[in-house]
DNA sequence: CGTGATCTTGAGGGAATTCAATGTCGGTGG
DNA sequence: CCACCGACATTGAATTCCCTCAAGATCACG
């Protein structure tokens, strides 16, 4: 198992604004337009904490650019990385009331901010936006599980599998941008560093991947890399 | 990475008998009440398959009396377990149209079969019941959290957190009984049997549990227990 | 009792961690 | 411009933990 890992996190508290911006929607309304109609947007630093783990969970959050990562740290003082939420994805929707991860930006961020209790209300009342909160919390599950099976395989599939969940993501063909540190890579693994660090290294001498920087990896051979997938 | 593992799979099609059972509820009902009023009881062999991976998720399903497990043979042949299921919890409650687990039973069961479209149709008239149904994703989310951060930890934090898992469903006071193999227990850890068998006879040599037989457990020291599992 | 399935225990090896050192990159100031 | 610095990343060597393979023990059941 790594050992723990600290991270520095700087924290603000920026949510008064919402209270400002957030406004009622006509009911009926889809909720991809409400999201966008109620929120407030707002902008968080690299590092910036959005919400920590146990607050109550009144607001929901998009990100409109930017990479945001949820974390938890375990009782040993070890952090693990829940998921990382890039542009369009909606985050830090709980059924419960407070949060269970807590979220910061990883880079500079515009995040949509929207009132929780907002939302349910309009839920209450349209089945289309109920059925619609349903099926966010529903694509959370499917993601989390996904990542759980990654958690039992071997280093390389857990990279490898990284690799191509990060490319899936943007339309950016075979290049791949990797908007956190390998720290961040390694506390979603459940790796360390160096044996992120180690299986890059091996998969671009089997020339299956290419590094033209630590941040930046282009996929050179997918057939090879679903291979080690398993 | 645990060695793959073969499992034996009795195959039964009983879900016929759902179609003559399901019956419409008024509307309004909690869905607590409606599960009861429109499922069809069923009885499960032990190892009896309830549904498939990939299968369409037609039905919902609550188990009254038994033990589910859900699980997922990966493209190397291994099996990851995703959940145990006890008396009073549901599941196979998809947001896509396809299991994305296979369940069966574990001992011979009692199943509450309901028509997934029942019940979607039900939510999209009464907010109440879209909610349930909501809450009832989010709880499933959370437990497939909580599953996540155990794979994270060493052999020993995994079996212990297993333990106080199963410990916590059935008040039993510090007696465990576990109605699944070592084999289930293995694949739900991502473990191997060898080490979930060792890693149980150390805890007993430590004081910290008795094993009366292979498929009960005492706690006999929780702090002991507590402090172990990090 | 046998017999097979399940579980436990042992010995050895391999994969990932740990500890430690070196390398790289971006920024800042001399 | 480049030397220096800190943060981040890579590489190396040794150790640890868990897996693999193998043998024995226990249990349920005929």
């Amino acid at each position: 198992m790594p050992a723990p890992t600290t991270s520095t996190a700087l924290h603000s508290d920026p949510h008064q604004a919402v209270a400002r911006s957030a406004q009622s929607v006509p009911a009926g309304h889809p909720l991809t337009g409400a999201f966008e109609m109620m929120g407030a947007r707002m902008e968080f630093g690299r590092n910036c904490e959005i919400y920590g783990e146990g607050e109550p969970a009144d607001f929901v959050y998009k990100v409109i650019s930017g990479t945001v990562r949820t974390s938890k740290v375990l009782a040993d003082g070890r952090r693990q990385i829940g998921a990382f939420y890039h542009s369009g994805d909606v985050f830090g929707l709980e059924v419960g009331e407070e949060h269970s991860f807590s979220a910061d930006a990883i880079a500079a961020s515009q995040i949509l901010v929207v009132r929780r209790s907002a939302l349910m209300g309009l839920a209450a009342r349209d089945s289309h936006v109920a059925h619609e909160l349903w099926t966010l919390t529903g694509r959370e599950l499917a993601r989390v599980q996904e990542h759980l099976l990654l958690l039992v395989k071997t280093a390389q599939e857990r990279v490898v599998g990284f690799l191509f969940e990060m490319a899936a993501r943007r339309p950016g063909g075979d290049t791949v941008e990797l908007p956190m540190s390998r720290q961040d890579i390694a506390d979603y693994l459940g790796l360390t560093i160096e044996t992120v660090s180690r299986t890059l290294s091996g998969l671009e001498n089997e020339n299956a991947i290419e590094l033209p920087n630590s941040r930046r990896v282009v996929l050179r051979n997918r057939p090879a890399l679903r291979q080690l997938n398993a």
